[in-house]
DNA sequence: CTGAAAGCGCTTACAG
DNA sequence: CTGAAAGCGCTTACAG
């Protein structure tokens, strides 16, 4: 036999043990629709291809078709690893119900020349912030006809809420608790970084609608010991509340300002973002917003779904309380 | 022209523009050996494709030389992202350099039904721990010829730096420091995870060689407070050190030990693993385990070109102080 | 040194 | 209801 001298098993091979052409197992296996098959054939055709174990050669596929039925997600060059985790579970299921397989990728500057895009050929690319110019010509090079966010329909809101729900939270919770001068924190590694930017901006926007003066942007480093001195410094120039990126940079943050003497939230208020495990671990623990991760992979899930399958949806539906504040200690 | 139609850019279209064959574009682009062109032919084509901005189809290249030039890493159903930032970009760089995409896969028990080797027909699949029965039959039927860890090659340097090395140098350091009882520590959530018990197997093994108990694994809730009973227990029962998954575990088990009114490590010693960002900021600082995460990415890139060309390295030679114990605060 | 031809494994009009 | 044929975009013997 084919399969046993070492060869995959082909459509042709099913053909041969079912008795019928390969077109018809291609029919029966696809089902596809204005093709109809006799119940005989059908099941024979089956049950060949599962004695067989039949698996389609996905790059023939891809090549007739045209249409490789990848989905390739372009992480941003920051840490998103806890929010993504239920996330990327989520939307993977149900992708895959619909035959689509989600690939991520951390585009990183010191990583791979090649994109990915190139070689997986994916039938959309999604990115969590704005693709750079070049990107956007390299995946247009490589025949991707979809390429999300699309700079003209820059507002959607499962972006914004990666993006700018948080921030808002954020910097909303500390005004109304009374810490109106603020900064935004983020840590100097591990390099630079587009979504810190985005999310920041996304506080100054929140703060100027609330009529407070934007928070700076500070970067602090976690392992030189200089955060101590930042923060004193801070304190000193009557900075009252921090909006960190994350909790990982509201932990830091905290631990500085208990190693500088400080109290926290009386001498400073810290607000974290993800609500991760360390959130809750850290003594004190951490005010910060959560997110209903897995509400939000479904929901990218659908919208991806549409967009690929071109019929892209006229508006998102977010998911409702889908991000929230948690009050703990240090705010 | 055809690119101005919309249609993606062929080599077809590139042998038209440059006047010659196909055939000849091939030999061009690929420098294929054993094949010479003239210096006129080949500035022509490499000027035609440059120009048009051939992208060879990624599909028809898998195709017809049954090779996908991707690499697929499945990980394990637990965190490693910390670990694994550097290790990544440097793999991907080093694979990239030889024309090769890595991507990554964490395959979860709730994720997709459909495995990402079906639709991305990588060349070589690579798992941290070994896969089960069922998925390495399902890659072999989807003509997946490299698959590793294989049975046969378990011990690997590469495998031992992800799971033995560093329960090796946690319990030996717990070890030379006098705590002699201990236990190894990790979080119920997010779920059931593989990782986990390979690590503390390393632990009980190399416990086992110092003549120390096993150390027993347990689990803890990071949510529902119910962690400072448990470490209370711990020291009821005379648990003088604890072994912990990862730095998030370990900060973990502190805060519950500071809530509970105990010393660290007077009362409690912890350990963590990776080094990674929470490790120096938690007050008190963490000892913990750290990586050459680049050093090791590198490392990983070699020996996966190895195996995917087909020249499996001998013996594989392990960069020198891969892995360090960091003393800190908490042992 | 270069081109015409076959073929990788599928899908999809088109006949019958 | 089913099969023979063409074709997706490449690579690679084989001629010349």
């Amino acid at each position: 036999m084919a399969a046993a001298a070492g060869r995959r098993v082909t459509a042709a091979d099913v053909a041969r043990a079912a008795g019928v052409s390969p077109a018809t197992v291609g029919f029966v296996l696809n089902n596809t629709r204005g093709q109809t098959i006799s119940e005989s054939t059908r099941a024979r055709v089956l049950e060949a291809a599962s004695r067989l174990a039949y698996r389609p050669n996905s790059a023939a596929q891809a090549l007739v078709s045209g249409r490789s039925r990848i989905i390739l997600l372009v992480l941003p060059d920051w840490p998103l690893e806890f929010l993504l985790r239920n996330w990327l579970d989520e939307a993977s299921r149900v992708l895959d119900e619909s035959g689509y397989s989600l690939v991520t990728y951390a585009r990183r500057p010191n990583g791979a020349t090649r994109p990915l895009w190139e070689s997986l050929n994916p039938d959309i690319v999604f990115g969590l912030v704005p693709f750079s110019d070049d990107d956007f010509v390299s995946m247009r090079g490589c025949g991707i006809r979809r390429i999300y966010p699309d700079p003209a329909r820059w507002d959607n809101t499962e972006l914004r809420m990666a993006v700018r729900t948080g921030p808002e939270l954020q910097v909303a919770h500390l005004h109304e608790r009374g810490f109106t001068k603020l900064v935004y924190a983020a840590l100097e590694e591990p390099r630079p970084y587009s979504l810190v930017e985005a999310r920041h901006r996304a506080a100054c926007d929140h703060a100027d609608s609330l009529g407070l003066p934007p928070p700076d942007l500070r970067l602090i480093n976690y392992r030189d010991g200089s955060a101590e001195r930042v923060v004193r410094d801070w304190h000193a120039a009557g900075v009252t509340g921090v909006v960190a990126f994350n909790d990982d940079v509201a932990a830091t943050v905290v631990g500085a300002a208990l190693r500088a003497g400080m109290r926290v939230p009386a001498d400073l208020a810290v607000i974290g973002h993800d609500d991760s495990l360390i959130a809750a671990t850290f003594a004190p623990a951490l005010s910060t917003i959560g997110f209903d991760t897995t509400a939000l992979g479904r929901g990218f899930a659908y919208f991806a779904l549409h967009e690929v399958e071109g019929h892209p949806l006229q508006r998102w539906q977010a998911p409702e309380n889908a991000a929230e504040l948690v009050h703990r200690e240090t705010t």
